[in-house]
DNA sequence: GTTGTCTTCGTACTTAGTACGACTGGCTTG
DNA sequence: CAAGCCAGTCGTACTAAGTACGAAGACAAC
């Protein structure tokens, strides 16, 4: 007799792909499951394969969630500066969601976001007067620049120098003597 | 009663991870199941535990097999070259192994393969005189790079641009009329 | 009210990782 | 040579996860 006092009871696509990325930030993409998600919308596993086709769509989908909230650059911008506004964004969201660069890479149906976003990049590239030779080599740079930073950036999972300073000195430490000098040179210089 | 006929019968954790890397590299990633694995070294799943601590152990192993497989260049060749050579090998080695990419990405327990690589990159890029901060950016452009030219290879598995021209537009055409034009166009100028 | 469709979900099958404990063949120690 | 240890091997079985099948409920159109 419980009638429906929440608003929106009635999956979706939508609702699905939300709660797939709302439990993968909170949990981590390992823990995002066919049952853990319908326990997360309240329901039970086999309702979510009305709204998609599978584990792999789920996948894909929150994918394309993610493209999507890359911020799209003001339309007045200039070419350089409306790249820079999307590499700036694509951070932040990367940021936001840990464990999506891997994920990114691993997939290969782009969703329509995934699309728009190459588009609208290479079509910038493409205006500033680039050749397609030249656009296609700055386009993997930068790709791979923002994708390197954000997977630099998550297998940092910590903050605070100290905390840094502690850990970069364990590894150090756990090193045999004299090995990876300027890996660990490096380490404790760059932090 | 049937006796040892085959040379090395007795398993290894070498002997898994070869194992583990052909059986990739034949069947993909997603086929490397420990009971695979088992029945390619023709032996039982739980005989693997004993030289490997479970399925991640083996995921770690294979990607630092592939860290391992990139050629070190010659001791005298100068730090340009140098970095060139390690590129140009690890090229080759990641289009011999299409799926290893997205798992460097996301394994974070780096072994001694992967630790000596980056160890000699880093050396060889602070020699050249660079800067820490320098050195930080140069070495996440040279990663990135490689991976996103691998990554980019690996999601084009088809060869024979007759096969590439058929495949971009049937791309095209799936796409609604007018949709990400300067894309289409790099695809169809690009191959 | 009957019928059809959309949505929900109970049940159960399948694949995968792995814990537990038994067996075995060889090597050590007396 | 006998006794026992032990690393390596596996049979069995439990658990987690994806998902096929079909029944049950809600609701709209006739």
């Amino acid at each position: 007799m419980a009638t429906n006092t929440e608003p929106m009871r009635r999956l979706t696509r939508e609702r699905v792909l939300d709660a797939a990325v709302a439990l993968a930030d909170r949990s981590g993409i390992a823990a995002l499951t066919i049952r853990a998600l319908a326990t997360e919308l309240d329901t039970k596993p086999m309702t979510l394969y009305h709204h998609v086709a599978g584990k792999d769509a789920i996948l894909d989908g929150v994918v394309d969630r993610v493209f999507a909230e890359i911020d799209d650059p003001p339309a007045d911008l200039p070419g350089r500066e409306a790249i820079r506004h999307r590499c700036v964004s694509a951070r932040t969201v990367l940021r936001h969601h840990p464990w999506a660069p891997p994920l990114m890479e691993s997939r290969q149906n782009p969703g329509p976001a995934n699309l728009a976003h190459h588009e609208a990049v290479l079509a910038c590239l493409r205006r500033g007067g680039l050749d397609w030779q030249l656009v296609a080599h700055a386009y993997a740079l930068l790709d791979a620049f923002v994708y390197g930073f954000a997977l630099q950036e998550a297998s940092l999972p910590f903050e605070g120098t100290a905390e840094i300073a502690g850990l970069a000195e364990a590894m150090v430490n756990a090193f045999p003597d004299g090995a990876y000098p300027t890996f660990i040179e490096f380490t404790t210089q760059h932090v």
